[in-house]
DNA sequence: CGATAAGTGGAGAGACCTATCCACTTGGCC
DNA sequence: GGCCAAGTGGATAGGTCTCTCCACTTATCG
């Protein structure tokens, strides 16, 4: 399964009847949208992503119809490395270690880069690739608790959407520099993996609240124009005469 | 000191000079207020809380010059209860319960409230009086830090701004429903009050990477008007001659 | 009861942001 | 070289949002 090597850009699939010059412009546009998102969340606004790739917004317009795309391709690869992380913490013939690696790696990786815990947590509605790749994910993390938990330094009572529970805790952690989200997303993980480890089998409340097949798919927090209460239907006038 | 009973609204202060139908306005606004942010968080329009309230937007924004103001008025007795739990922790005799119980409810409010969570992490850059009442409430939280180590049962290694730390994790936990919210923050307050104990004292990485001064009060993530990325300085349009 | 200061609603100014349109340019094949 | 489909930039439509302005209404006090 999976052949291809699969890593690095390798031709992004949508860019390959292009003519040169559109094709480096678009490259470009990925390139530069990675960086603006990574240091300044996803919000950027598109003008921004295009002037500083050196293009015109139709450009940007017509190779990604919507922002919600150029989101999606852009952290296409980054959610790539993720499984890959998984993929090595499965190798490890110490589950527990790769467990534990396999977390730190990805929360560091949520932790450097803003665009990328908001993209992570947030949406992924259409990406069919990355729907396959985020079901092999997560059947990948199962598989290693359960390994770590046959070790016994995994806590019995973990559950694997407790990762769930983790990256949304840790994408909680975003200061005004990088560095400080870092050593912060360090030590919180610290915490949690010290809570996860088998001895202190001190009873935990509810067993799954939040369900990590949905934190790694559904719509949320994205630049999605915000929960909207003005002119929206259910938001009734109500009479209460005065004045006039 | 604090003779006043300080709790419930009592005349929020600013609304003492008003004439009486427009005391009832100012009233109702705030209740409005209080209820939207708590649903759909902080970014409901200012428009939805007036049309709400049965006012037009002009009261609103004479009552409050600015939506913060709003919001700083909304979360400043909500703030208050978080300083009132932190003085029924300091009064339990068995610190270390204190401690226990004093995050697991503050955790509860952030979870069962958007807007609290939002406002509480991001800005009172303002709000003179909650200015004093924060520093009462981060010296009580040191106090209680302090005694609950002296017992034994918090690690030494724990430091009072890691309570920064859990708050901000514990606002990454925003689920679709509230009751989802607050299942996954109990349990992940489960998860970091098991990791505080003495007992398993595996190192932890750096001591202190976030402030408790600032969580508590820089300006964050509030409505303001995001990030911007486009027209401001710094953001050159680099000249890179192609077409035209 | 009336005068008047205090209070009010809603239109709209000014900023942003996403996304579209269209007249113009240019790479690449003959 | 020249043609033309492919590609391009910038103006702008259309949507939000916060906050301002001003002609009108009403509580309150003598």
């Amino acid at each position: 399964m999976r052949a291809k090597t699969s890593r690095m850009p390798a031709v992004p699939d949508a860019a390959v009847g292009l003519r040169a010059d559109a094709r480096q412009n678009r490259d470009r546009i990925v390139e530069v949208a990675r960086e603006l998102f990574a240091d300044r969340g996803l919000d950027v606004p598109m003008a921004a992503i295009a002037r500083h790739a050196q293009v015109g917004i139709a450009t940007l317009y017509r190779r990604f119809p919507t922002k919600e795309s150029l989101v999606t391709e852009v952290f296409a690869d980054q959610f790539e490395a993720c499984v890959s992380v998984l993929d090595d913490a499965l190798a490890d013939p110490d589950p527990w270690r790769g467990f534990c690696t396999a977390i730190e790696k990805v929360c560091t990786m949520q932790a450097v880069d803003r665009g990328f815990s908001a993209a992570f947590i947030a949406a992924f509605p259409d990406a069919v690739d990355i729907e396959q790749e985020r079901d092999r994910a997560i059947q990948g993390f199962a598989e290693l608790t359960r390994r770590a938990k046959e070790t016994g330094r995994l806590r019995a009572d973990f559950v694997p959407d407790d990762l769930a529970l983790l990256l949304m805790a840790n994408s909680g952690i975003i200061a005004e520099s990088t560095e400080a989200a870092l050593a912060a997303s360090r030590r919180l993980v610290a915490y949690l993996l010290s809570a996860f480890r088998a001895e202190q089998a001190e009873s935990l409340p509810s067993p799954a609240p939040l369900n990590l097949h949905d934190v790694l798919n559904s719509p949320a927090s994205t630049p999605r124009p915000a929960p909207q209460a003005g002119t929206s239907p259910g938001d009734p006038p109500q009479s209460r005469s005065r004045n006039r």
